[in-house]
DNA sequence: TCTGGGGTCCTAGGACCC
DNA sequence: TCTGGGGTCCTAGGACCC
């Protein structure tokens, strides 16, 4: 069997967790640049707030609710997350073999091989209640034979919390079929807005249950090859998605932004993309990896500026490295004439982005005789400048290419302290 | 009238997830 | 005036090889 443990409303529970006063308040959490709501309580939707709606759009409908709104903050969310998982993980674990996958920043799926399943119903008690007293976050638990399953009792726990508190177990055949017969295909996991629309209108299918009794050449016809077969396999109780490594490495890190105020010179754009790409070489480093491959890209606003309307036009460049590397000088001057060939006069940028690619472990980058920059050297000042730039917190030693005024910086006027993670912004208890 | 078969590697793009 | 920022996997199709 498999359990997924998921925080609930989990950007909105963080600010919670330092605002009692806002337990029982409606709350919004925005995205970079205070653009969309990207977490919302029950008193949020409510209210009638939907979900990555613009906010500038809901701004008086939310005043007149009295909501309270805050601009995201990752460092107090990244760090409340690690809490939940090292938490789970000593519950779990029992100091034995890793069975939990970290699948996002507020879900972990849980392998429970280990517990019979006359204990399953106390076991999920235990993880929700543990989890919530020791990190003030409330969490649902849904439990079945697959991880779609789980998913499924996990989306019915949260919507009945009340008569099931948080807690669905899916095991025997009606408790399934009940399940799936209540649920839309719109929110099986893995069928999004496409497919289900295609679902519906075109071979009358409405329900999972529906679903489960497709044959399965129908299925990888009709919803993309194997992924729609494991995932009917899933529904049908045969476990087809496997737990993954916790140590697996990402195969591509993206660092992108929209632009606080639109861009339309050169300079500008080229110190926003070289602060990226600084970024990206970071998270790249962190993983002990080098890459290959530097995409950048850049989007306007296609439409005529005269029309307030929003139609995003992208357009990148990407470049192959003679040899994979994770040094940030170096890919930034990879960077930057991609920048030059992608700048156009008198187009307003909107955002632009890094995508490094083709990434292999850093210990396997074979040295190029060729290569000008000399690599020992220059390892040793990135480890140097991450150690810096890690114990003294906001980047202190950056490169000038990144610019010093920074006009192109993302807004966030409504973020909370980083309570967490700053001793200036520590939580004070009067 | 007739025009092989099998393989690899790469990129672009579509679908999905949170 | 204002619409996020990450990721994953898969497939099709082209270039190229023998």
């Amino acid at each position: 069997m498999y359990a997924i443990v998921d925080c609930n409303s989990f950007y909105c529970s963080c600010e919670r967790v330092f605002r009692p006063d806002l337990q029982t308040k409606p709350v919004v959490v925005l995205s970079n640049n205070d653009g969309c709501i990207i977490s919302r309580t029950d008193e949020a939707k409510v209210a009638g707030i939907g979900m990555a709606v613009p906010y500038y759009q809901y701004k008086t409908q939310i005043e007149k609710a009295g909501v309270a709104v805050f601009s995201s903050n990752y460092y107090l969310y990244g760090d409340m997350s690690r809490r939940v998982m090292d938490t789970l993980r000593f519950i779990v674990n029992e100091g034995v073999e890793d069975r939990v996958e970290v699948y996002s920043v507020d879900e972990a799926f849980i392998r429970l091989d280990h517990i019979p399943d006359t204990s399953l119903n106390e076991y999920a008690h235990r993880l929700k209640t543990v989890v919530e007293q020791w990190t003030g976050i409330r969490v649902s638990v849904g439990i079945g034979p697959t991880k779609v399953l789980s998913k499924t009792a996990n989306r019915l726990a949260k919507k009945n919390p009340g008569s099931s508190r948080g807690v669905l177990i899916l095991k025997t055949e009606k408790e399934i079929r009940d399940a799936l017969e209540s649920t839309y295909v719109e929110s099986i996991w893995g069928i999004g807005g496409r497919y289900a629309t295609k679902l519906k209108e075109e071979f009358g299918i409405t329900t999972a249950w529906q679903l489960r009794h497709v044959p399965e050449e129908w299925a990888r016809k009709q919803l993309g090859g194997v992924v729609g077969v494991r995932l009917l396999r899933e529904l049908g109780g045969e476990p087809a998605l496997e737990m993954k490594d916790p140590l697996e490495k990402k195969k591509m890190i993206a660092t992108t932004r929209m632009f606080g105020a639109r861009v339309q010179t050169l300079q500008p754009l080229k110190e926003a993309v070289a602060t990226y790409t600084a970024r990206a070489a970071e998270k790249l480093r962190r993983q002990h990896s080098a890459a290959s491959s530097i995409d950048i890209f850049v989007v306007t606003n296609g439409s005529d500026d005269q029309l307030y309307e929003y139609h995003p036009k992208t357009d990148h460049r990407y470049f192959n490295l003679p040899s994979p590397s994770s040094v940030t000088h170096e890919l930034i001057g990879y960077a930057m004439p991609l920048v030059d060939e992608l700048f156009r006069e008198g187009v307003k940028y909107l955002k632009a982005g890094v995508i490094l690619g083709g990434i292999v472990p850093e210990n396997s980058v074979q040295a190029n005789l060729f290569s000008e920059i000399s690599a020992p050297k220059a390892n040793k000042l990135m480890e140097v400048m991450d150690n810096v730039n890690f114990s003294m917190r906001g980047d202190k030693v950056r490169y000038g290419a990144t610019g010093l005024t920074r006009h192109w910086r993302m807004r966030q006027d409504l973020r909370s302290n980083r309570y967490t993670t700053r001793w200036e912004e520590l939580f004070e208890v009067k």
